[in-house]
DNA sequence: ATAAATTTTTAGGTTTGTCTAAAAATTTGA
DNA sequence: TCAAATTTTTAGACAAACCTAAAAATTTAT
């Protein structure tokens, strides 16, 4: 059995190992993403290198083993299938999702996921364009770059962001920016790196360097 | 705050009071039924009592306080509502959804639970015919009665059951007695007391005694 | 009415997941 | 390179929710 503090753990470690591109996650990073103290995270990596969840060597960090893999995935599809079912379904905006699909990502049935699964479509995106793993846990490829990495005056779709705080979504919300909307950068500002874009092919808007980082396209 | 565990001793407090009419509940009906010990109860009595949610004299056994029942409500009110999800979207069986609504209940956000509520049609009973607490906590009223009860060749519809075990249910299935289905009492055996009944009109079966206490009708 | 049986509470312990403070290992930089 | 800074681990505690064993209160039955 897996607590729900060991899979957030687990989630937690998967998520970091990808940002870092694969390398080591260390007890501070773990901390700060978990709300607690380097001490509590040592605690928890050995009870969870005991369970074999977890590769460790004091000092050097962790990875996940298969098992460890295998469980991070299920709770991160979880908590994407039940983010769908609260925009597409229930009507939350994608700004107010995150909190509760923490506490859902945790229910315990194969069964309800994978009939929430077909209920939902079997959808390969959640609300904020990330990756839904299916049940064996293969991730869908996006292949989505940066706008800011995008070349002048080519049009791209709207699929994904990098960043989730409600504020971020709610800017982009004031904006109009939205998922599958198409964008074309018109200009961008030698002084301050923003970005004149169009969008949907009818309307100009500003956007700082800091949205056009985080916004993914294709 | 109020903890998952916390709020399971309220939840059993309130459904074993009305079982009992309204008096007291015991320490060791409560052990009984939270899969503990008497002990463990008892501990967890004096922290409740300290919450102002159970009115506890020690050898006495308790009642919810106001705040008590409603956190009770609250929690069978999404338990409930869960339940018509997972029937009638997700397309369980009603022998299916006791475990996995029991993990949902738990989950914490207002919103969701009204927009749920809205989702489902604001449904009145679940699908076990118990009566889902409105927002507020008000229980819609069933006035039902237990088919032992009923006059022969009075034709009733089946409204409900008073055991969720899934046998029962599973039984209930085979016999094809569904919530909605009219009953009509064709003889009530002398030596056993089961029951030949029609249903829907249409064919007749038996039932036993056990059978036709737990069907509640109208 | 009071002894026996039952129920409930108390006392003392365990596990999980957290903490602070201090020790140990690693990394950084002069 | 080696001392200072940083990171990580260990040691010792604590709260929540459970346990067993024993004591205390209540109920039952002669």
């Amino acid at each position: 059995m897996t607590s729900f503090t060991e899979e957030n753990y687990l989630k937690i470690i998967y998520m970091l190992t990808e940002l870092n591109g694969g390398n080591e996650v260390s007890t501070n990073e773990l901390a700060e993403h978990t709300q607690t103290k380097a001490a509590s995270v040592s605690d928890m990596l050995r009870k969870l290198a005991e369970k074999s969840y977890i590769n460790y060597r004091k000092y050097q960090g962790v990875t996940l083993t298969k098992e460890g893999q295998r469980i991070a995935l299920s709770v991160i599809r979880k908590h994407r299938l039940w983010e769908v079912f609260l925009v597409e379904k229930l009507g939350f905006g994608w700004d107010e999702i995150h909190d509760i699909a923490e506490q859902l990502e945790h229910i315990d049935s194969k069964e309800l996921t994978e009939k929430l699964d077909d209920f939902l479509g079997n959808p390969q995106f959640d609300p904020h364009g990330d990756p839904i793993p299916d049940a064996k846990g293969k991730m869908p490829t996006m292949g989505y770059q940066k706008l800011s990495d995008t070349p002048l005056n080519q049009p791209v779709v709207m699929m994904g962001v990098s960043v989730h705080s409600p504020t971020f979504l709610q800017h982009l919300d004031k904006n109009q920016i939205t998922l599958g909307c198409t964008i074309k950068i018109q200009e961008i500002s030698e002084f301050d790196k923003s970005f004149t874009i169009v969008l949907n092919d009818t309307h100009t808007i500003f956007v700082s360097n800091e949205v056009a980082k985080n916004l993914l396209v294709k």
